[in-house]
Parts: structure tokens; sequence; C-alpha cells
DNA sequence: AGTTTTTGTAATATTTTTGTAAAATACCCC
DNA sequence: GGGGTATTTTACAAAAATATTACAAAAACT
């Protein structure tokens, strides 16, 4: 069975999210504050947080800033939860490591079919297995892509953009966030880089391409 | 029970609204004077606001400012009762965050029914609750709108509005709630920007788009 | 009924964002 | 350093989103 912590200080909410994904078939545990949701993290094996980012005390993003430089803990996917869902509070999140992000008020429906497929993109790469996504084969060890049985020559850059995109199917990537860990910058730099790497990514895998949906005012992720 | 508070200086009004309430199952509690109300709200917790516009002394608008800033009462629904023909008075309400209007005179199964959904909006708010309304699903987290099943295609705007009207059914918003929310505007501006896209937005709802109702001279709010 | 006001919406204009070819630059390997 | 490739930047085209305009339709008001 799958074990969630949620940590949320809104009681109803909590109680709300607890009861639906119980019903769900997965096991919940919860914290109303960031420190001790740390502290049951290093006790409880879990596979998901899902995380308020309005919280007292801790800040969301500082919790979620921990969780990812913790040794043992950095792995587990994070959804955030949050009343804000200004752009600019969606890039941030993201930026620090969020798997996904969900603007209240949601559905449980929404939240549930969340859950499952971030679920399923971490096992998915677990597994070690050759990443392949929509009959996209990317062999790791020789940097090689297929599609369709012919071989898809890419650029050391293309490579890494497309394996960013296809070790997370369905997950949205701010340009930052690509410029960040396929180009290493880390500043914000508003170039046409990853745009046109995108152009040309697309260009080469054909009519496959557009499986890269571009997000507007976001970035870029795949997606059938 | 459901709790009223009536703040109200006609005493034939109060006595006749308060009869009739008492007989459809409320408890009112009522005040001739906003100095008085506001003292008996620290007291007494009631779950909707009736409120006559035209009072003596404190005036009902700096009533219901004071109200929207105090902790613990901020959240109580106001439904505002006012002479005809007060217009302006009804749109600087709303603006100041009121829940609904009544114009005088009014019938006593309107007020009753006007009181019954924004009781049911006040629970379903506080649940947390899925974003969803008559079919229609919003998907905060990829900004998706879903209906019957199917995807409905919505721009940032168009989905702002949208979310606007959803999280507060049979609400009546004023154009220009509507300019500072959704488009940061804090003049009063007179374009036709909001209608324009409530046009599209209700084009792109197809047979559910007439459940955006133009309030007369107010503005725009969903209702079944 | 005629006039005025208000709302609906198609059409147009403007702005913003994205796509991409091509030029410019950097890189790499002899 | 030269030739080739990879990458970045530039510049502009294309597309999408948004705002405005203009006018028809409806409603309200004499």
């Amino acid at each position: 069975m799958n074990k969630i912590m949620l940590v949320e200080d809104d009681p109803d909410i909590r109680d709300l999210v607890i009861y639906n994904l119980q019903k769900n078939g997965f096991s919940v545990t919860s914290a109303d504050n960031a420190n001790d949701a740390l502290i049951m993290l290093d006790d409880i094996k879990v596979d998901i947080i899902l995380l308020d980012l309005m919280l007292p005390g801790l800040k969301g993003m500082q919790f979620l800033d921990i969780v990812r430089n913790r040794e043992g803990i950095k792995n587990i996917p994070v959804i955030i939860i949050s009343a804000k869902n200004a752009e600019h509070d969606i890039i941030t999140a993201l930026e620090h490591g969020a798997d996904d992000y969900l603007p209240k008020p949601f559905s449980m429906e929404i939240l549930a079919a969340k859950i499952n497929t971030v679920l399923r993109r971490g096992v998915k790469a677990e597994e070690g297995a050759p990443l392949e996504y929509m009959g996209i084969k990317m062999d790791g060890s020789r940097r090689k892509v297929f599609s369709d049985g012919g071989e898809i020559r890419l650029t050391h850059k293309e490579y890494e953009l497309l394996k960013i995109f296809i070790s997370s199917p369905n997950k949205i990537f701010t340009r930052n966030q690509l410029l960040n860990t396929v180009w290493g910058y880390d500043s914000e730099s508003m170039t046409r880089t990853v745009d046109s790497h995108v152009s040309t990514l697309r260009k080469k895998l054909g009519p496959k391409g557009d499986i890269i949906k571009s997000i507007p005012k976001i970035g870029y992720g795949v997606e059938e």
C-alpha cells in the first residue's frame, strides 16, 4: 500500500483529504506543521508528500528545500497544495523541486489522479529500465535514441533535454528549470536558447515531435 | 438551526422579516442600528447578516467595512437590503464585500431562497471543496477545464474569470470587481473587456454557457 | 411607440508569446 | 589555426491572447 504524508495546517482540509485518500486505498500520515513532518519523515518511509505552502512556523518552501537536500528523503515526490496560484508561485515551487502543483480548491479526483501519475513515474524511474515513452527509446549507455526502429541522432544538449522530458512525462518544466538542469545556469536569463533547442528537438523527432507541449507562460513538458 | 442577524431600522419591515424568517425555521436576532449590531456580533455567532443600507447613525456601508475587516466575523455572508433605484449603492456594497442584494420591496420567498443559496454556498466553501459546478470541473494545476468529459480549452483570462465565478456560485460580481481580481486593474474604467471575455467564455462553455448570467446594471454571476 | 441605455458579440487592432531559420559565436579535434 | 560541429543569439514570422471598436439586439424608460 502506498504511504502518503500530508502536511497541512487547516484541520478541515486535512480531514477531508485524509478521508478521501484512505477511501482510495492510500495510507495517510499527516502533520499540521513542517517541523513535525520532518521528524516523522525520519521514521516513516513515505511514497509521496502533499505539502501546503502556507504553514505556520517553518514555511512550506523552506520545508521543501530541506527535504530536497536531506539524504534518504530527497527523492520523495512532493506535490504542492496552495491557495496561492499566481504563475509566479507555481514557477517558484517547481523550481524548488516540487513535482507537481495543485492550487486550492481542488477536486479529490484530480488529487488522486496526480498522486497516481507521480507514483507511476516514480516506479518507472526506479526500475532503471531503458527510458521509453510513446515509442521513443533512449539508450543511456550509448546515448542513442530510437524511434520506430530508426535511430535519431541528437546532440548532447538535445539528448539531455529529451531525457529530462521523458524521465518525467506529464511534468511541467519551466524554462529556467531546464536551463538549470540541462545547461547548468543558475541565474534567470531571458534567452531563447531553450525554445531554440525544443524547436530542433521537435523537428528531429519528426511526427512524434509534438508530444513536447508548450505550457503557455511557463515552459514545456511532454504529454501524449 | 441557522442564525440570522437582521440590521434594519424600520420597525414594520423588521417585524415582518423576523416573523416570516422564524416561520421558515430560522433563528433571528435583530438590531435597529449598526452599532448595536456590531456589539451583538461579538457575542452571538450568526450564519448570515441581512443589512439595510439606509441606517441612522453609522451607515450601512461603514458597518460592512468593519465587518469585513474584523477577525471572526469577516467571513459571514452579508445580504444587502436596499430601497430600489439605488443601483449605485448596490454596486458599492458588492464592491465592499457584500454577497448578494435584495431590492425593496421584496417577497419573503425570494428572501428565504437567497438566504438558503448563500448558506449552501457557505457550507460548500468551507469543505475546501473541489472546484466544480454544474458539471464543469476545473483542474487548477494544469489550468484545464472539463465539461461532460471533454476538455474545454481556455486562455488564462478566461480561466481566471471562470474560476472566480465557480468558486462563488450565486454570488454577484461587478465589472470592476472582475477587473480588479482578474485583470489587476484598480481604477474604474469603462471598457468592454469584461463583457467581451464573458462572451467568449460563454461560447466556449457551449450549452453550459448560460449559467453565466448577466445582472442588469451590475455585472455578472453564475447561477443554475 | 420612440428614445435612451445597456448588453451581446463579431470583427478588428494590438500586444504578447512562441516557433524557427539563419547568423554569430564557441567548441573541439586534428 | 582551420574545418567541422554544436550551441547560442538574433531577428523575424506565426500564432495565440487580449483589448478595443462598432454595431446589433435587448431591455429599460419615458
